[in-house]
DNA sequence: TTCTGGATCGACT
DNA sequence: GTCGATCCAGAAA
Protein backbone atom coordinates (compact mmCIF):
# COMPACT_ATOMS: atom_id res chain seq x y z
CA UNK A 1 0.00 0.00 0.00
CA UNK A 2 1.22 3.47 -1.05
CA UNK A 3 0.19 7.37 0.68
CA UNK A 4 -1.58 8.72 -2.03
CA UNK A 5 0.21 11.98 -3.28
CA UNK A 6 -0.46 15.80 -3.39
CA UNK A 7 -0.81 15.14 -7.30
CA UNK A 8 -3.75 12.78 -6.83
CA UNK A 9 -5.76 15.44 -4.90
CA UNK A 10 -5.16 18.45 -7.26
CA UNK A 11 -7.35 16.89 -9.51
CA UNK A 12 -9.94 19.18 -9.94
CA UNK A 13 -12.82 16.63 -10.58
CA UNK A 14 -14.27 16.30 -7.77
CA UNK A 15 -17.08 13.53 -8.97
CA UNK A 16 -14.65 11.63 -9.89
CA UNK A 17 -12.34 11.80 -6.85
CA UNK A 18 -15.28 11.13 -4.66
CA UNK A 19 -15.51 7.61 -6.76
CA UNK A 20 -12.18 7.02 -6.75
CA UNK A 21 -11.93 7.38 -3.25
CA UNK A 22 -14.43 4.22 -1.89
CA UNK A 23 -11.84 1.75 -1.19
CA UNK A 24 -8.92 3.87 -0.48
CA UNK A 25 -8.03 3.66 3.63
CA UNK A 26 -8.11 6.89 5.82
CA UNK A 27 -5.49 6.56 9.16
CA UNK A 28 -5.10 9.02 11.50
CA UNK A 29 -2.74 8.87 14.10
CA UNK A 30 -3.47 9.94 17.74
CA UNK A 31 -1.50 9.68 21.19
CA UNK A 32 1.07 7.36 19.33
CA UNK A 33 -2.54 5.34 18.68
CA UNK A 34 -3.08 4.02 14.69
CA UNK A 35 -6.51 3.49 13.53
CA UNK A 36 -7.70 3.48 10.00
CA UNK A 37 -11.00 2.62 8.35
CA UNK A 38 -11.66 1.89 4.67
CA UNK A 39 -13.38 4.43 2.69
CA UNK A 40 -17.07 3.21 2.01
CA UNK A 41 -19.38 6.65 1.56
CA UNK A 42 -18.64 9.72 0.25
CA UNK A 43 -20.46 12.68 -1.01
CA UNK A 44 -18.88 15.44 -3.42
CA UNK A 45 -19.14 19.11 -3.31
CA UNK A 46 -18.44 20.82 -6.35
CA UNK A 47 -17.55 24.57 -5.26
CA UNK A 48 -18.45 27.89 -5.38
CA UNK A 49 -21.31 26.78 -7.68
CA UNK A 50 -23.00 24.54 -5.37
CA UNK A 51 -25.88 25.81 -3.15
CA UNK A 52 -24.95 22.76 -0.25
CA UNK A 53 -21.37 24.06 0.02
CA UNK A 54 -19.96 26.17 2.84
CA UNK A 55 -18.03 27.80 -0.24
CA UNK A 56 -21.21 28.90 -2.32
CA UNK A 57 -20.53 31.89 -3.86
CA UNK A 58 -17.00 31.77 -3.02
CA UNK A 59 -17.64 32.72 0.56
CA UNK A 60 -14.68 32.73 2.46
CA UNK A 61 -14.50 32.92 6.07
CA UNK A 62 -12.35 31.74 9.13
CA UNK A 63 -13.86 28.17 8.93
CA UNK A 64 -14.69 27.70 5.05
CA UNK A 65 -10.42 29.14 4.23
CA UNK A 66 -9.35 25.34 4.56
CA UNK A 67 -11.49 24.87 1.45
CA UNK A 68 -9.99 27.55 -0.22
CA UNK A 69 -6.87 25.57 0.20
CA UNK A 70 -4.27 23.41 -2.67
CA UNK A 71 -6.35 19.78 -2.58
CA UNK A 72 -4.42 17.79 -0.17
CA UNK A 73 -5.51 19.28 3.19
CA UNK A 74 -8.38 18.50 5.93
CA UNK A 75 -11.59 20.71 6.28
CA UNK A 76 -13.43 19.61 9.53
CA UNK A 77 -15.92 21.37 11.37
CA UNK A 78 -18.62 21.21 14.21
CA UNK A 79 -21.97 20.55 13.13
CA UNK A 80 -25.16 20.70 15.17
CA UNK A 81 -22.73 21.87 17.65
CA UNK A 82 -22.11 18.18 18.75
CA UNK A 83 -20.43 16.12 15.61
CA UNK A 84 -17.65 16.57 13.59
CA UNK A 85 -17.27 16.12 10.04
CA UNK A 86 -14.14 15.81 7.91
CA UNK A 87 -13.44 16.71 4.32
CA UNK A 88 -11.11 16.32 1.67
CA UNK A 89 -9.91 18.92 0.04
CA UNK A 90 -9.42 18.77 -3.95
CA UNK A 91 -8.49 20.86 -6.48
CA UNK A 92 -6.08 23.21 -7.22
CA UNK A 93 -5.73 26.88 -4.95
CA UNK A 94 -8.93 28.83 -4.69
CA UNK A 95 -11.11 26.11 -5.99
CA UNK A 96 -12.89 25.09 -2.93
CA UNK A 97 -14.21 21.34 -3.56
CA UNK A 98 -14.36 18.58 -0.96
CA UNK A 99 -15.45 15.26 -0.48
CA UNK A 100 -17.08 14.86 2.94
CA UNK A 101 -16.37 11.13 3.96
CA UNK A 102 -20.01 9.64 5.26
CA UNK A 103 -18.50 6.22 6.21
CA UNK A 104 -15.80 3.75 6.54
CA UNK A 105 -15.33 0.24 7.73
CA UNK A 106 -12.91 -0.26 10.19
CA UNK A 107 -9.80 -1.78 9.14
CA UNK A 108 -6.51 -0.95 11.76
CA UNK A 109 -6.75 -0.39 15.67
CA UNK A 110 -10.29 -2.07 15.96
CA UNK A 111 -9.61 -2.30 20.13
CA UNK A 112 -9.04 1.45 19.97
CA UNK A 113 -12.04 2.15 17.38
CA UNK A 114 -14.22 -0.25 19.96
CA UNK A 115 -13.44 1.84 23.01
CA UNK A 116 -14.12 5.48 21.46
CA UNK A 117 -17.51 4.43 20.49
CA UNK A 118 -18.57 1.93 23.16
CA UNK A 119 -20.15 -0.82 20.79
CA UNK A 120 -17.77 -3.65 18.95
CA UNK A 121 -16.89 -3.32 15.04
CA UNK A 122 -19.00 -5.71 14.07
CA UNK A 123 -21.66 -3.53 14.35
CA UNK A 124 -22.10 -0.97 11.23
CA UNK A 125 -23.10 1.88 13.41
CA UNK A 126 -19.60 2.05 14.57
CA UNK A 127 -18.51 4.11 11.75
CA UNK A 128 -21.58 4.58 9.52
CA UNK A 129 -22.17 8.19 9.09
CA UNK A 130 -20.03 11.66 9.03
CA UNK A 131 -19.96 12.50 12.72
CA UNK A 132 -19.68 8.28 13.57
CA UNK A 133 -16.30 8.10 10.94
CA UNK A 134 -14.77 11.24 12.80
CA UNK A 135 -15.47 9.52 16.36
CA UNK A 136 -14.35 5.73 15.34
CA UNK A 137 -11.03 7.62 14.01
CA UNK A 138 -10.36 10.33 16.65
CA UNK A 139 -10.75 13.13 14.32
CA UNK A 140 -11.87 16.50 16.26
CA UNK A 141 -10.57 20.09 14.93
CA UNK A 142 -7.12 19.66 15.85
CA UNK A 143 -6.55 17.59 12.51
CA UNK A 144 -8.06 20.63 10.90
CA UNK A 145 -6.05 22.21 7.64
CA UNK A 146 -3.50 19.30 7.67
CA UNK A 147 -2.00 17.75 5.29
CA UNK A 148 -2.99 14.43 4.13
CA UNK A 149 0.50 13.15 3.19
CA UNK A 150 1.76 13.95 6.86
CA UNK A 151 2.41 11.86 10.07
CA UNK A 152 -1.11 12.55 11.91
CA UNK A 153 -3.64 11.78 9.03
CA UNK A 154 -3.15 10.14 5.80
CA UNK A 155 -4.93 8.37 3.24
CA UNK A 156 -3.19 5.05 1.15
CA UNK A 157 -4.05 3.17 -1.97
CA UNK A 158 -5.60 -0.54 -0.88
CA UNK A 159 -5.09 -1.24 -4.23
CA UNK A 160 -8.79 -1.98 -4.64
CA UNK A 161 -10.40 -1.09 -7.88
CA UNK A 162 -14.24 -0.51 -8.75
CA UNK A 163 -16.42 -0.39 -11.36
CA UNK A 164 -19.32 1.55 -11.99
CA UNK A 165 -21.45 -1.23 -11.39
CA UNK A 166 -20.28 -1.32 -7.69
CA UNK A 167 -20.88 2.00 -6.79
CA UNK A 168 -24.24 3.13 -6.27
CA UNK A 169 -25.14 7.19 -6.44
CA UNK A 170 -27.87 9.16 -4.67
CA UNK A 171 -28.72 12.41 -3.55
CA UNK A 172 -26.99 13.34 -0.71
CA UNK A 173 -27.99 13.73 2.46
CA UNK A 174 -29.22 16.81 5.06
CA UNK A 175 -28.82 19.67 2.06
CA UNK A 176 -32.72 19.77 1.07
CA UNK A 177 -31.82 23.97 1.52
CA UNK A 178 -29.56 23.76 -1.68
CA UNK A 179 -33.07 23.82 -3.93
CA UNK A 180 -31.79 22.53 -7.73
CA UNK A 181 -28.59 21.20 -6.51
CA UNK A 182 -29.83 18.93 -3.36
CA UNK A 183 -31.17 16.68 -5.92
CA UNK A 184 -27.80 15.86 -7.58
CA UNK A 185 -27.06 12.34 -7.72
CA UNK A 186 -23.36 13.32 -5.69
CA UNK A 187 -23.54 10.93 -3.17
CA UNK A 188 -21.49 7.25 -3.49
CA UNK A 189 -21.36 4.26 -1.97
CA UNK A 190 -20.15 0.93 -2.04
CA UNK A 191 -23.18 -1.46 -3.13
CA UNK A 192 -21.93 -4.51 -1.74
CA UNK A 193 -20.73 -3.49 2.03
CA UNK A 194 -22.77 -3.14 5.15
CA UNK A 195 -21.02 0.62 6.91
CA UNK A 196 -23.24 2.50 5.03
CA UNK A 197 -25.04 5.55 6.96
CA UNK A 198 -28.36 4.30 4.97
CA UNK A 199 -29.40 2.96 1.75
C1' DT B 1 -24.01 42.13 20.84
C1' DT B 2 -27.56 39.01 19.86
C1' DC B 3 -30.01 35.59 17.13
C1' DT B 4 -30.57 31.58 14.13
C1' DG B 5 -30.09 27.14 12.32
C1' DG B 6 -27.29 23.30 10.79
C1' DA B 7 -23.34 18.31 5.23
C1' DT B 8 -26.11 14.40 12.71
C1' DC B 9 -26.67 10.77 16.21
C1' DG B 10 -28.82 8.00 19.44
C1' DA B 11 -32.48 7.26 22.72
C1' DC B 12 -36.97 6.35 22.99
C1' DT B 13 -41.91 5.00 21.32
C1' DG C 1 -40.72 6.91 13.11
C1' DT C 2 -39.95 10.90 16.14
C1' DC C 3 -37.36 14.12 18.74
C1' DG C 4 -33.98 16.39 21.83
C1' DA C 5 -29.08 17.41 22.50
C1' DT C 6 -25.84 21.26 22.16
C1' DC C 7 -22.82 25.15 20.40
C1' DC C 8 -20.37 27.65 17.03
C1' DA C 9 -20.12 30.31 12.63
C1' DG C 10 -22.32 33.60 10.11
C1' DA C 11 -25.46 37.30 9.60
C1' DA C 12 -27.92 41.11 11.20
C1' DA C 13 -27.69 45.25 13.60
Amino acid sequence: MTKLKPKYYQNPDVIFLAQDLLGKILFTQKNGEITAGIITETEAYFGEEDKASHAYGGKRTLRTEAMFQTGGFSYIYLCYGIHHLFNIVVSHKNDPKSVLVRAVEPFEGLSVIESRRRRSACDKTISSGPGSVCKALGIDMTFNKKPLTGEEIWIEDSGLQYSQDDITSTPRIGVAYAREHAALPLRFYLKNNRYISKK
